[in-house]
DNA sequence: GAGCACTGC
C-alpha cells in the first residue's frame, strides 16, 4: 500500500511533476503526500479527518501552523464537523444538494471547506465558490476559513466583492463572494467554467441575486453535469428548495440537515393587540428594564426617525424611574442602530452596559434601538431580550404606475423568528411580540415576499437577456414575478432600445448591461459623449448612485439649508450634484470642507470609488471622455443627455399652485422640498418618485419640450398619448416647430439645429 | 416645506 507509486495515484496524476514531491523511489506516498488516496468526490471523512490533523498543509504543502491546531480544535466541536461522513457520502452522490444549518451551525466556513476536500478544485483549475448577500459577511468569513486553513488571505483561499477582488488567479481554489458579483460573472461566461462546486449561502434571504441565480444554476447543472451545487438555507424554506431543484418533479432534491447551537428564547405575546405599537414598545422596554434581571434589550421598529424619537422617551422616561427609585433601577443607556448613521456612531452598539451605580446597586444596561439591520447584517452578543413589534419597513412596487416605495407592514412569522433568535445568543433569553399568539398564527405570512416580487425588474430583466435567456416569462423561477413587472421592464428596455421590438439584445443593450447601473443612468452615460458631456455625465451618475450626500442634522436644519444653497445650480438638481461633486474634488476631497458644507464624507468618497469603476467600463467600451469648455452649453447638453436616459420620467407643470403631472401615467407630484430650482419650469424630467406625506419628485431638473421630441420622439409620439393638458402643449411644440421648418425649409438633424443656434 | 428598511453590481 504505502509503496504505491505516484503516477498510481490519480490525484497526483493532475498535477506537474514538479508539485508531485520526489521521484517514486523515495516518495512514501502516505506519509508525504496528505492527500494520498484521494479520489475526487469519493472521498471520505474519514479520510479527511486523517488529512486534517497531519503536519502538512494538504493544499500548500507548507507546514502547518500552532494556530491552525488551535483552531481545529474549535472547528470539532462544531455541529457540521459531527456529520462529515454523511456529508461526503451525500455530495459523492447528488449533484445538487439543499442544506438547512441553523445559526451556530459552523456551515457557511465548513461546508465550503469539505466541499474543497472532496472536490480537490487545485488539481483541476477551479474554483469553490460560496456566496453570500452581504459584502461584510465576504470578506470577514473569508478571512477566518483562510485562518481555517492556514493560508493567506487572497491566495488559496479569497473573496471578490465590488471594488475590490482579494483573489489570486491560478492559485485561489475557494472564493467567498457577493451574490451579485456571481451574477456579473455569469453574464460574461453564462457556463460559469471556472467552478467546480457553487454553494449558495444564506437562500433563505431571497435576494434578487441569489432568485435569479438558482434559476441560472438549475438550467445550467443540466449543461454542465460535473457542476455541484448547494443550496444552503434556513429551515422554514427547506422543502421549497428542494422541490425546486428535484430532477424530476415528483424527486425532491436530497437535504443535509445541521443542528444549530443556540440558547433556548422563551417567547411572550400580549394578550390584546397594541393600538399603538411604538408606546407599547417603549413601555416593554421599561418593564423589562424595572422586572428582569441583567441583560441587554433589542427592540425592533422601522425607521431612522421613529427610532430617535423612541430613544429620547426611553431615555426620559427611564431617568424619571431612576429617580423615584435609585436603589431598584440600575443606569439605562439607550443606543439607535440604523444604516445611515456614520460608522462611528453606528460601533457604539458594542460599547458595554453601563456598570451599577454602587457595588451593591442595580447593574446598568443597554438598550438597541434598531431597524432590521439587526435581524440579517449586525449581530450583536450579549443580547438577552428582544422587544418586537411586528413591523417593518418593507419595498413594494407597483408596475402600474412603475413607483416602488417604502411601507411599514407586518413582517413574517420567519422574520419574528429570526428576531426572536436575537436574544439567544450568548444565554437563555426573552423575546416580547407586541401582537398576540392568534395573530401570529393567523395573520402572518410565512414568509417574507422574495424581492424579485417585489422590485421593479429592468435591471434584472436587460441582465437576464445578457445571460442569454430568451422567453422571461418562461424562465423557470423559484417565485415568478407579476407578468405586469416583467412587461414594464420590457416596455422600458425596448424604449431605452437596448431591446429591439423582438425582445433581442441590441448593441447598445449588450454595453448597457456591462455598468452596475439602472438601464436609465446607463443610457445616458453611454450616449454622453454626443452631447459632449460624458466627463460630467460620468459624475453625475456616480452621484446618482450613491446614497443622499446632504446631511441635514435636526437642530441645525436652518444651517444645513445655508450650505446647500451655496451649492445649488438653478438649472437643475442633476446639476448641483455635478458642482458638490467638482467642489468636493477641488477642495482636494478634505473632510471639514465638506463637515463645513454639511455634506456626507462617506457619500462622497463612495461616488469618487463608484466614478472609477464606471469610468473603467466606459474606456473598455470606447465610450469617450469628454467636456465642452463653454459652461453655460456644457449645462445645456448634460440636460439634454438627461432626457435620452429619462424621457420616462417627465413631469409637466399644471396650473399655478405647483402641481405637475407625470407625462402619460397623469400621476399629480409635487416638486420636492429639497429641490433647488429657482422657479417652476413648466418641463421637468425627475430622478425618483416618492410617496411620503404625498407624492413628490425628487432630483429634478428643467427640460425642453423640443429636447423631448427630439431626443425620445418614440415615447414622446402624441399617438400615444392620453388626451389631456400635456398632450395639448406637446401638440403645440410640434406644431410650432413643423411651422418653422417649413419656414426655414431644412431638416431638423441635430447638428443642423446647433449650426442654426450657433448662428444666432 | 421634507426623509432614508436593507442589500448588491
Amino acid at each position: 500500500m504505502s509503496g504505491s507509486a505516484p503516477r498510481d495515484n490519480p490525484y497526483l496524476a493532475h498535477l506537474p511533476a514538479s508539485q508531485r514531491g520526489a521521484g517514486p523511489s523515495t516518495l512514501n506516498g502516505a506519509n508525504r503526500e496528505p492527500l494520498y488516496g484521494f479520489l475526487p468526490r469519493k472521498v471520505k471523512g474519514e479520510q479527511v479527518r486523517t488529512a486534517m490533523e497531519q503536519d502538512i498543509n494538504p493544499f500548500t504543502k507548507q507546514p502547518l501552523s500552532a494556530q491552525y491546531k488551535r483552531i481545529l480544535e474549535v472547528r470539532k466541536k462544531l455541529p457540521v464537523y459531527a456529520k462529515m461522513d454523511e456529508f461526503f457520502q451525500m455530495f459523492s452522490e447528488n449533484q445538487i444538494i439543499v442544506m438547512v444549518g441553523e445559526t451556530g451551525s459552523g456551515k457557511t466556513t465548513q461546508i465550503p471547506q469539505f466541499v474543497a476536500y472532496s472536490d480537490l478544485p487545485h488539481t483541476k483549475g477551479k474554483l469553490v465558490a460560496c456566496t453570500q448577500p452581504r459584502r461584510v459577511a465576504a470578506m470577514s468569513v473569508a478571512k477566518r476559513v483562510a485562518d481555517e486553513m492556514d493560508v493567506q488571505l487572497g491566495r488559496h483561499v479569497g473573496y471578490s466583492i465590488r471594488f475590490e477582488d482579494m483573489t489570486e488567479p491560478g492559485t485561489t481554489f475557494l472564493k467567498y463572494m457577493t451574490d451579485g458579483m456571481l451574477l456579473r460573472e455569469a453574464m460574461n461566461d453564462p457556463d460559469l467554467q471556472r467552478y467546480s462546486t457553487i454553494i449558495l449561502d444564506e437562500a433563505h434571504e431571497r435576494t434578487l441575486a441569489t432568485d435569479i441565480l438558482m434559476g441560472l444554476l438549475k438550467t445550467l447543472a443540466k449543461r454542465r453535469k460535473d457542476l455541484k451545487i448547494i443550496v444552503m438555507s434556513a429551515t422554514l424554506d427547506a422543502l421549497k428548495f428542494q422541490k425546486y431543484f428535484g430532477l424530476t418533479s415528483d424527486a425532491a432534491a436530497p437535504l443535509f440537515k445541521v443542528p444549530g447551537r443556540t440558547h433556548p428564547v422563551e417567547v411572550f405575546y400580549t394578550q390584546e393587540p397594541e393600538p399603538d405599537y411604538v408606546e407599547a414598545a417603549i413601555r416593554t422596554v421599561l418593564m423589562i428594564h424595572r422586572a428582569e434581571e441583567q441583560g441587554d434589550i433589542l427592540l425592533f421598529l422601522t425607521g431612522e426617525e421613529e427610532i430617535e424619537d423612541a430613544c429620547r422617551k426611553i431615555k426620559l422616561e427611564a431617568d424619571d424611574l431612576v429617580n423615584q427609585d435609585p436603589d431598584a433601577v440600575g443606569p439605562l443607556v439607550c443606543v439607535p442602530l440604523y444604516s445611515s448613521l456614520p460608522p462611528q456612531q453606528q460601533q457604539r452598539i458594542f460599547d458595554p452596559a453601563p456598570s451599577a451605580r454602587t457595588p451593591e446597586g442595580a447593574p446598568g444596561r443597554k438598550v438597541i434601538v434598531s431597524t432590521n439591520i439587526a435581524e440579517t447584517s449586525l449581530t450583536i452578543d450579549g443580547i438577552v431580550y428582544v422587544v418586537d413589534p411586528g413591523f417593518s419597513k418593507q419595498k413594494v412596487y407597483n408596475p402600474r404606475i412603475r413607483v416602488e416605495s417604502l411601507l411599514v407592514s407586518p413582517i413574517s412569522k420567519a422574520s419574528a423568528q429570526q428576531r426572536a433568535g436575537r436574544a439567544g445568543r450568548t444565554r437563555p433569553g426573552k423575546c416580547f411580540r407586541l401582537y398576540t399568539e392568534k395573530d401570529f398564527m393567523s395573520e402572518l405570512e410565512e414568509q417574507t415576499h422574495p424581492e424579485i416580487l417585489r422590485s421593479n425588474l429592468s435591471n434584472t430583466v436587460l441582465e437576464l437577456v445578457k445571460l442569454g435567456i430568451k422567453d422571461l416569462v418562461r424562465f423557470d423561477y423559484v417565485d415568478a414575478p407579476a407578468p405586469e413587472t416583467l412587461m414594464r421592464a420590457l416596455e422600458l428596455l425596448n424604449y431605452l432600445a437596448a431591446l429591439d421590438d423582438d425582445g433581442n439584445l441590441t448593441a447598445l443593450g449588450g454595453i448597457m448591461a456591462e455598468f452596475p447601473l439602472d438601464p436609465q443612468l446607463a443610457k445616458m452615460l453611454i450616449v454622453s459623449p454626443e452631447f459632449k458631456c460624458s466627463n460630467e455625465m460620468l459624475t453625475i451618475t456616480a452621484m446618482m448612485s450613491v446614497p443622499n450626500v446632504w446631511i441635514r442634522p435636526n437642530n441645525q436644519r436652518r444651517e444645513a439649508d445655508a450650505a446647500k444653497a451655496l451649492l445649488t445650480v438653478p438649472d437643475g438638481d442633476h446639476l448641483t450634484l455635478l458642482n458638490v461633486y467638482n467642489q468636493y474634488v477641488q477642495n482636494r476631497h478634505d473632510k471639514n470642507w465638506t463637515w463645513q458644507h454639511y455634506l456626507s464624507q462617506r457619500a462622497l468618497m463612495q461616488a469618487d470609488n463608484v466614478r472609477a469603476q464606471l469610468q473603467r467600463t466606459m474606456e473598455k467600451f470606447d465610450v469617450d471622455l469628454v467636456s465642452l469648455s463653454d459652461e453655460r452649453k456644457l449645462y445645456v447638453n448634460i440636460r439634454q443627455a438627461l432626457v435620452c436616459g429619462f424621457f420616462m420620467q417627465v413631469a409637466h407643470k399644471e396650473g399655478e399652485k405647483g402641481n405637475y403631472l407625470t407625462v402619460k401615467d397623469n400621476q399629480v407630484v409635487a416638486l420636492h422640498p429639497s429641490c433647488g430650482l429657482d422657479n417652476q419650469p413648466e418641463w421637468v424630467i425627475f430622478n425618483e418618485f416618492v410617496l411620503t406625506t404625498r407624492p413628490y419628485i425628487r432630483t429634478v431638473s428643467d427640460v425642453k419640450a423640443e429636447w423631448l421630441i427630439e431626443y425620445a420622439g418614440n415615447y414622446f409620439d402624441l399617438s400615444t398619448f392620453p388626451d389631456g393638458e400635456t398632450k395639448r402643449a406637446l401638440q403645440r411644440v410640434i406644431n410650432k416647430k413643423a411651422g418653422k421648418r417649413l419656414d426655414a425649409g431644412n431638416g431638423d438633424t441635430r447638428e443642423a439645429k446647433k449650426r442654426k443656434k450657433d448662428r444666432k
